[in-house]
This record gives C-alpha cells, sequence and structure tokens, in this order.
DNA sequence: GTATATGCAAAGGCTTTGCAGTGAG
DNA sequence: CTCACTGCAAAGCCTTTGCATATAC
C-alpha cells in the first residue's frame, strides 16, 4: 500500500468536506489539483478507503455512490426536493441491541437519515 | 392511469414481499406469470409507484435500487456480509423535529437502518 | 376511437476491468 | 529492480428513452 500523489489528494479533499461528495465530484475537483488524475484512480482509491474502514459509503436513492467522511456518531437530513444532504448532531441513544426475527443482530453501526425539506426547498412556493 | 395485466402482477409481488426486490428481482419473478413482460415496464411501473408514493425507494449501497411496499413505520437491518435487508420493529419515538444548520427541517419520514451481523453470518467462521 | 401502456432495442449513466506504461520503495 | 499504481479505453451493470404496436377505457 502506497502513498501516491493522487491518493494525498483525493483524502485530503474528503478529510473535513461536508457534502458527502460522489466519486463523480470527487474525480471533477481533484482535477484541479492532479489534473491528469484519472475516474479508475479516484474508484480505486475510495473503494480502498471503504475496505480499509476510513471512510463509509452511504446508501443513496440517485444513482451514484456518496462518500463519508466523518466515522464520528452523527445522523443525517436528505432533501427530497434538492437533494443535499446535510450532517445533523445525533439525539439521544441508538440501540445496540437489535433483533431479527428473534434473534439477536450483530450492529456495527446505525444510520439514521431524516427525509424531507430543508428550510430553503419548504420556503419556496412549488411544493 | 389505468389498471393493467402487467401493473398487478408487479403490485400483487411487491404486496406483502418482505425482501425488498430489487428491479431485476421484479422483473426476475413476475416473468413467470407475465413471459413477455419488459424491463421498461417494470422500471416503468416501480417509478410511478414511487411518485404515487404507493412504495418507497430505499437507500441503498449496491449499485441497484430497492422498493419498499410496507409504509408502515419501522426500521431496518442490513447484513453487511450476505446483503440481506430485514425488517425490524421500531422502537421508541422518532424525532420529527430537527435542526438542519440552526434551521428546522420539515421531516416527512425517518429512516433507521442497523449495519452489523445477522445471526448467521455472525456464527460462520470466516469473519 | 383515442390516449395510454407495452415491448423491443438503443442509448445513457456510473462503475469496474484489462493492460501497457510508470514510479515508489 | 520489482511490484503496485496510474491512466486510458473498453466492457459491464442498471436504468431510461424512442418508437411502433397493442390495448384499456
Amino acid at each position: 500500500m502506497r502513498i501516491t500523489a493522487q491518493r494525498l489528494e483525493i483524502l485530503k479533499y474528503l478529510i473535513g468536506n461536508p457534502i458527502h461528495p460522489t466519486a463523480e465530484e470527487i474525480y471533477r475537483d481533484v482535477k484541479g489539483e492532479q489534473p491528469n488524475i484519472s475516474r479508475a484512480t479516484v474508484y480505486n482509491t475510495v473503494n480502498m478507503l471503504v475496505r480499509l474502514g476510513e471512510i463509509r459509503e452511504l446508501g443513496c436513492t440517485s444513482g451514484c455512490r456518496r462518500f463519508e467522511p466523518d466515522l464520528t456518531p452523527h445522523d443525517h437530513a436528505l432533501c427530497v426536493k434538492c437533494g443535499r444532504l446535510f450532517d445533523i448532531e445525533s439525539e439521544g441513544e441508538k440501540d445496540t441491541r437489535v433483533m431479527v426475527m428473534g434473534k439477536p443482530f450483530e450492529v456495527k453501526y446505525t444510520d439514521i437519515t431524516y427525509h424531507g425539506l430543508c428550510q430553503t426547498c419548504a420556503g419556496s412556493d412549488d411544493n
């Protein structure tokens, strides 16, 4: 496992990035620093980071993958209109012992996503 | 909006189906009853059902779409090893007022998914 | 009878793969 | 020097679209 300029740029881009970028967004934005970078490298890198547990892949209904570099416990709010995905603080405790068909399920992490309208979209008139 | 044999079969297949089928699974299984059905019809139908609010599309990290016909409040448990997605009963109340960057977010529904290992996979030896 | 739905095939995204060339250790 | 990584292009999924035919109402 080598540290290369491309991998460093992708990591730098992900760390502290609150927008949960898609692979395409990573590609587009990292291209500014690494003009010759290819999509294959982006995909190789994010797949590796997911496998290593350094970032998480988010469930997504928009046909592309979104990545979450912030592994501290927090929830998400997805605006169903504009598609933006916001980080929000967790409230309360999360169950770590849940039952599936009467048998214990070993929870690794809990994903809570609120689907709805953000302030901007709720205020617009074409709902 | 017409009731056609194809749409009826797709609905019959979805209703009471606990496996959260993908579009491809719907296509494959409904083909038994409607051998000439096309993928286009399956996609047209599920997209229409989602638009009408009769079924829900689930966030999914596996590159294909999964559909949820059961709109009663419940949570999910996703086995990260075998990929099966189980329905589980909701426990406790869900927040309906959350804040995004200090502003209220209008929650339509809350998606809680526990990621982890099901009993079967937790018990197998190749973890 | 007419507008809508179907089925087929082609096209369009997103992602992965194969492979030769490159570069880090 | 060697093996892993890169970049390109091609191929692979999944999904959507265009269009002629079929069919529900």
